[in-house]
DNA sequence: GCAAATTTGCAACAATGATGCGAAAATTTA
DNA sequence: TAAATTTTCGCATCATTGTTGCAAATTTGC
């Protein structure tokens, strides 16, 4: 796969088998990982802690970014528009399953503004739907 | 304190010296709280188990309410509408101070409703807003 | 292909959260 | 209000999650 390659390398990334493991493995997902999960596909492959590293280095490149969720666990997602523009504007809704928990990125649903108390100063807004997704209908 | 065993009975939990405290605390503080947060407040005064056990009962009874955040910390908040009705409507957005780092619920901003892709069933939506806030500007 | 820089894996540690169980406290009953 | 019953607390223990330091291995630039 040439295409894990290029991403690695436009975020000036050296590119090492984990790394190009864990890229791949968000490409074929179509939804949101959590660290769990990329544990569990990349088998035992590699150490617990290179998988926090690897993800660390994704956020700080803004390869992949986080979702906020109630229950404490974190989840990343590349998303696409990201990911192949090269810079970052993650300011899509989020959708979260019941049924299945997939998490989504609804990359053409935009966050929407709100009016907000005097005195307070937004700078960046999140919002996380739940509910049913397509496939659980 | 007459409100805090009003709350407690009101929501048929038995009246217990921790519950009192940490009740007390919500009431107290004008923002949300974490778990950390509490056990400080409450000193040496309480085992860590029945900080998370007392946390828990009062989320089941639907007194305080979680806040999602990205960087994987729980927020608890009581929120001053849910706790006088007796019934839960927590849709009101949330704030984080990026200065001091407090998390405040605005009771009278709630969510606003977004139109999903075809085959998504909204059930509920969370807005998390991050900006400064009228103590830190 | 080699030296320098980066990344990995291991060990160890810290923080967070859960569970079982006997002791203690609160509620109910009489 | 005192005894019986129910609930909660605290302790010990364990599981999970995430971090850091450092030597060995890998990648990169030349």
């Amino acid at each position: 796969m040439k295409q894990v390659e290029d991403i690695l390398k436009k975020n000036h990334l050296s590119v090492t088998e984990s790394r190009q493991k864990i890229m791949q493995l968000f490409l074929n997902s179509n939804g949101a990982l959590a660290h769990a999960d990329i544990e569990k596909k990349t088998g035992e492959n590699f150490d617990r802690v290179t998988v926090y590293r690897t993800l660390q280095s994704f956020v700080e490149k803004g390869i992949i970014h986080l979702i906020p969720t109630k229950d404490n666990s974190i989840k990343y997602a590349l998303c696409k528009d990201d990911c192949e523009a090269g810079h970052h504007h993650d300011n899509h809704v989020h959708f979260i399953c019941d049924e299945c928990s997939k998490t989504i990125c609804l990359d053409d649903v935009t966050v929407p503004q709100v009016k907000l108390p005097k005195g307070f100063t937004p700078q960046h807004a999140e919002m996380v739907v739940n509910g049913i997704c397509g496939d659980c209908k």
